[in-house]
DNA sequence: ATGACTGTATATTAAACAGTATACATGCTT
DNA sequence: AAGCATGTATACTGTTTAATATACAGTCAT
């Protein structure tokens, strides 16, 4: 179980707690609706990721982005999944093709298609 | 079991033995390594479809495009996957943006971005 | 009517997934 | 020193995934 997702959950939720007594093991287990031995469970990298679902409340709770965390687990949400499955042919070509340019070059091309460019 | 896999997948066969003997549900199992009546319920819709790997052997068997058949069974490839998991928070984006766009606008991006356009 | 194919029905399974429940050790406070 | 809150160790559980193994019924040719 050698994932950095644990770590990163970890690390957030301690230095929320510097800020506020509600985020120990044991309440953060209590607002995601889990149990406090598998919060610490997760955030040691003693098992697996959790489900989809539950990672998304995670992210909510702690205040990160979903994506970013369902990446660390090597996920890819549900919502963006559909996104492909619906019209397969040409996304996987789409992604194929960006796959290597720059953060910038993806982000004009954000930006053409939000400018009506279509 | 209500998929469209299974049918797809029947039909496709169904044409390629007319044109040789070597497409029976045994032959075909034969060669992607798994059990005849496996083939038959995953034909029939009667199971849900079977793993990313073994679709792939299959879409390569009756030669069809991978990703629509990881498509119509729900998944998409761990290799796009990835694409999006190493950079969730730019690809989440792109993704979200170029949802609705019409494919034609899609096919111009690639291109846009093939020419050398960043 | 036998043998050699078709496809399918039925029963079972090993491993992974996604957690729960309970008990325990440690430190702090009063 | 008693009580309370921390995090964690240990053992167990129901469900899903991804199939296998075997037996069976129908068709077709010889």
């Amino acid at each position: 179980m050698s994932n950095e997702f644990g770590q990163y959950l970890r690390k957030r939720r301690e230095e929320l707690l510097k800020g506020s007594p509600d985020f120990t093991v044991r309440k953060v287990a209590g607002r995601l609706g889990i149990q406090p031995s598998y919060v610490s469970k997760v955030e040691r990298c003693e098992v697996p990721p959790p489900s989809e679902a539950t990672i998304l409340r995670w992210a909510e709770e702690l205040g990160e982005d979903p994506d970013v965390l369902l990446a660390l687990a090597g996920k890819v949400s549900a919502e963006l999944r559909d996104v492909i499955v619906k019209r397969p042919k040409v996304f996987a070509q789409l992604l194929r093709e960006l796959k290597d340019a720059p953060d910038h070059a993806l982000l004009r091309v954000v930006r053409e298609v939000r400018d009506g460019k279509w």
